[in-house]
RNA sequence: GCCUUCGUAGCUCAGAGGAUAGAGCAACCGCCUUCUAAGCGGUUGGUCGCAGGUUCGAUUCCUGCCGGAGGCACCA
C-alpha cells in the first residue's frame, strides 16, 4: 500500500530529526503515523497530522514549526513524492508524482474482477445469521433492510478473504404457540375456501368461497393471523391434499371429537408441518427474488430433536450457572452482565427461547466458525445481554460473537405512518410491495443508502414514485456509458490497448486525475467498509465515482469525432482509463448485488 | 423509573478529534447538429438539539438537560 510507504518516509524523517537534534530527545517517535485523504485535493494526495500529534512530546506549541522540521528531513529527491507542504495549523501535505495514479490502471488490468479483493483476513470462518424472520409471515419490507445489509456484508467479508456462511434461523420450535396458532388460522382459511363463511373475532362474517351446497359458518381463531398470505397457503395445501382433511376439520370446528383420535393427531401434525413448509418456501422465494441466498436454513426444532437443547441446559447446570426456583430452572445470567436472571425451563417444563438460542450458538461454534455475526432488529437489544451471558456461561468465546442491531424501519405510505405489524395484517411484503414495483436493484440500493445505525423511514409510495430518481440509476448509467464508449470504439475498430502499451502519462486532465484517484481509493474503501461493518459506504462510493465519471465524460472526449480530432495515443490512454473504471464500477455493483447493465435505454418524459 | 439509541440543509441522510461540514432529492436558471440529457453547469439553502467539560483544536470524546424511537416476559 502506498500509505505504508509514505508512513515509512515520515517515520524516517522523524527519527532523523531527533538524531540530528532538530527535535528534542524526548520526541515520541513511536507515535502512530496516520495518513488520510485530505478534504480538498489542493491539500495534496495524502496528508498527516503527525506534527500536531507531536506537540505534546516535543513541547513545541507551534505545529507548523514541527511540520517544517519534519519536511526538512524528507529527502528532496524522492521516487514517489513530487512535493511536500506545511499547511494550516501544521498539517503535512504530500503530493505524489503523477505516475503512481497510473499504476492503478496496471493493477486493475491485472486483477480484473479481483481488483479490490484481498486475502488479508484469510483463515477467518464467519457465520453470518440474518433476517431469520418468524415463519408465520412473509418477508416484509422491514426485513429487506437486514437482508440487504447481511448479504452485502457477507460479500464484503468474503472480499477480505474470510470464509463466510449465510444462515437463516427458522424459529419453528414445537413448543412455540405461534406456529400452532398459525396452523389453526390456515385451517380456518382452508374451510373458507371449501365454502364456509368465517366468523371473525369482531363478529363480522366473511363469506366463504362459492360452493355447491350450503356451508355452516366456522370461527376464525382468536388472535389468528390476518393477511392474505395465509389464504394463499391454505389454497396451496388444499390443492395438494385435494380435500383430504376436510371432514375432520369440519368435525373439529363443530367441536365434535373424531372417532379416531389418531386421525386428529395426524391432521394437526400435517397442518403444522405443511404450513411451515409453505411459509418457509415463500420466505425463501422472496429472498431469492431479492438476490439473497443462504447456504443453510437452520431449524430451531432440530436442536430439540437432537437433544442439543437438553444438552446445553445440562451443561449450564454442570457449570453451576443454573438454579431452580418456583418450579422453573433459572440461568444465572447476572453473573455475566445481564440485568436479571432468566428462566431456562418454564414451570410447565418447556424450555424457553433463550435455552434454544444458547444451544444454537453452541452449535455454531461447534461447527468450527471462528466468529459469529448475528444481525438483529433494535427491538432485540434487551435480549443481547442475555444471549451473550448464556454463551459466556457455556464457556464459549463470547467476544467472537458480534451482534449487530439494526435500527428500526418505520413504514410510511404517502406520508402517513403505517402502524402495526404482521398481527394487524398490514404487513408490507418485500417482494409484492417493493421488489415487484421498483425492481431488485433499486430496492437493494435504497436499503444500503444509509447506515444501519440510523432509524430508517421507508415511504413505499415514494420509493415507487421516485424510481427514476433513485441514485442506483445514476450509477448504472455511468457504467452503461462506459460500456457504450467501449462498444463504439470496437465499431470504429479502435482497439483498447493494454496499460503497458498506452501512453498513460497523457492522462493529465483534472477530471482524469480525479477518476484515477478514486479508482486508487477503491481497495482501501472495501477494507474500511468491511472492517467497520459499513456496507452503505459502498453506495456512497458508487455515487461519488459515477459523478466523477460523468464529469470526465463531459470534459474529456474519448473517441475522436470529425469536429474534434485527437491523437490516437490520447484516445488509447483514455480507453484504458474507461475500461479500468468500468471494471471497478462493475466490481462495486457486484459487491452490492446490483446488476451492471451494459446498455440503458433513454427514457423520454421523465 | 431504568437501559439503549438517534437529533447535521426544506426532505432523506453521509461525515467523525483537525484545514472552508458534504451528498441525493426538492426548488430556481441555463446546456441535446454531442462517445446515450437516467447527464452537465449555476443559484438558493446550516448557530451540526441546548448547556457545560476535556483538548493546541470538538459537529465528532465526556457529563447534564430537552426532544424522538426502541427495550425492560416462565413471548419468540
Amino acid at each position: 500500500m502506498i500509505t505504508d510507504q509514505l508512513a515509512q518516509v515520515l517515520q524516517t524523517a522523524m527519527e532523523s530529526a531527533r538524531t540530528h537534534g532538530d527535535l528534542p530527545a524526548g520526541t515520541d517517535t513511536a507515535i502512530p503515523i496516520r495518513l488520510e485523504t485530505p478534504p480538498d485535493k489542493r491539500f495534496g494526495d495524502y496528508s498527516t497530522n503527525i506534527a500536531l500529534a507531536l506537540k505534546r512530546s516535543t513541547g513545541i506549541s507551534d505545529g507548523r514549526v514541527i511540520a517544517s522540521v519534519l519536511c526538512k528531513h524528507i529527502p528532496a529527491q524522492h521516487d514517489l513524492l513530487e512535493k511536500v507542504e506545511v499547511a494550516g495549523p501544521g498539517f503535512i501535505n504530500l503530493f505524489l508524482k503523477p505516475f503512481w495514479l497510473h499504476n492503478a490502471l496496471f493493477t486493475i488490468e491485472q486483477e480484473g474482477v479481483c481488483y479490490g479483493r484481498t486475502s488479508a483476513r484469510k483463515g477467518e470462518r464467519i457465520l453470518l445469521e440474518f433476517v431469520s424472520a418468524n415463519p408465520t409471515g412473509p418477508i416484509s419490507v422491514v426485513n429487506g433492510r437486514a437482508a440487504a445489509l447481511g448479504d452485502v456484508l457477507a460479500n464484503l467479508l468474503a472480499a477480505q478473504g474470510c470464509e463466510v456462511q449465510r444462515e437463516f434461523y427458522v424459529n419453528d420450535a414445537l413448543n412455540s404457540s405461534q406456529i400452532e396458532k398459525f396452523a389453526l388460522t390456515v385451517q380456518a382459511r382452508y374451510l373458507q375456501l371449501m365454502g364456509h363463511p368465517l366468523i371473525m373475532p369482531d363478529g363480522r362474517l366473511e363469506p366463504g368461497a362459492p360452493a355447491a351446497h350450503e356451508c355452516e359458518p366456522v370461527e376464525f381463531p382468536q388472535n389468528g393471523y390476518p393477511g392474505e398470505y395465509v389464504t394463499d397457503i391454505a389454497r396451496a395445501i388444499l390443492q395438494e391434499t385435494k380435500g383430504r382433511y376436510y371432514q375432520i376439520l369440519l368435525q373439529q370446528a363443530a367441536g365434535e371429537e373424531p372417532q379416531n383420535p389418531q386421525d386428529k393427531q395426524e391432521q394437526e401434525a400435517f397442518f403444522r408441518s405443511a404450513t411451515l413448509q409453505h411459509m418457509v418456501l415463500a420466505q425463501r422465494n422472496a429472498l431469492e427474488a431479492f438476490g439473497v441466498t443462504y447456504q443453510t436454513w437452520f431449524y430451531e426444532s432440530s436442536l430439540y430433536e437432537n437433544g442439543e437443547v437438553e444438552k446445553t441446559i445440562a451443561c449450564l447446570t454442570d457449570r453451576g450457572y443454573t438454579y431452580p426456583q418456583e418450579d422453573a430452572l433459572w440461568l444465572r445470567s447476572t453473573e455475566f452482565g445481564d440485568s436479571k436472571d432468566r428462566v431456562l425451563v418454564r414451570s410447565n417444563e418447556k424450555a424457553t427461547y433463550i435455552a434454544a438460542d444458547a444451544a444454537y450458538h453452541a452449535n455454531k461454534f461447534e461447527r468450527g466458525f471462528t466468529s459469529l455475526i448475528d444481525i438483529l432488529g433494535a427491538d432485540h437489544h434487551g435480549y443481547v445481554a442475555r444471549l451473550k451471558a448464556s454463551v459466556a456461561a457455556l464457556g464459549l468465546p463470547v467476544e467472537q460473537l458480534n451482534v449487530i442491531l439494526t435500527q428500526m424501519v418505520s413504514l410510511m405510505r404517502d406520508g402517513e405512518a403505517v402502524i402495526g405489524g404482521k398481527r394487524k395484517g398490514v404487513v408490507l411484503e418485500l417482494k409484492e410491495d417493493l421488489i415487484d414495483d421498483i425492481g431488485r436493484d433499486a430496492a437493494r440500493f435504497y436499503f444500503l443508502l444509509n447506515s444501519y445505525e440510523t432509524p430508517a423511514t421507508v415511504d413505499v409510495e415514494l420509493a415507487k414514485r421516485q424510481t427514476n430518481e433513485n441514485p442506483v440509476f445514476y450509477v448504472q448509467y455511468a457504467h452503461a456509458r462506459l460500456c457504450n464508449i467501449l462498444r463504439r470504439a470496437e465499431e470504429m475498430q479502435v482497439a483498447v490497448p493494454t496499460a503497458r502499451e498506452a501512453s498513460l502519462n497523457l492522462l493529465q486532465h483534472t477530471r482524469e486525475i480525479d477518476v484515477l484517484r478514486k479508482l486508487t481509493d477503491y481497495p482501501g474503501e472495501i477494507t474500511l467498509a468491511a472492517d467497520r461493518i459499513a456496507p452503505h459506504r459502498l453506495t456512497r462510493f458508487a455515487m461519488d465515482l459515477a459523478g466523477l465519471l460523468n464529469l470526465f465524460y463531459e470534459n474529456c472526449r474519448v473517441l475522436p469525432s470529425q469536429e474534434a480530432p485527437q491523437p490516437v495515443e490520447l484516445t488509447q490512454a483514455r480507453l484504458v482509463l474507461v475500461n479500468g473504471a468500468r471494471i471497478v464500477l462493475a466490481n462495486l455493483l457486484g459487491l452490492l448485488g446490483i446488476s451492471a447493465p451494459e446498455r440503458m435505454e433513454r427514457q423520454e418524459n421523465l
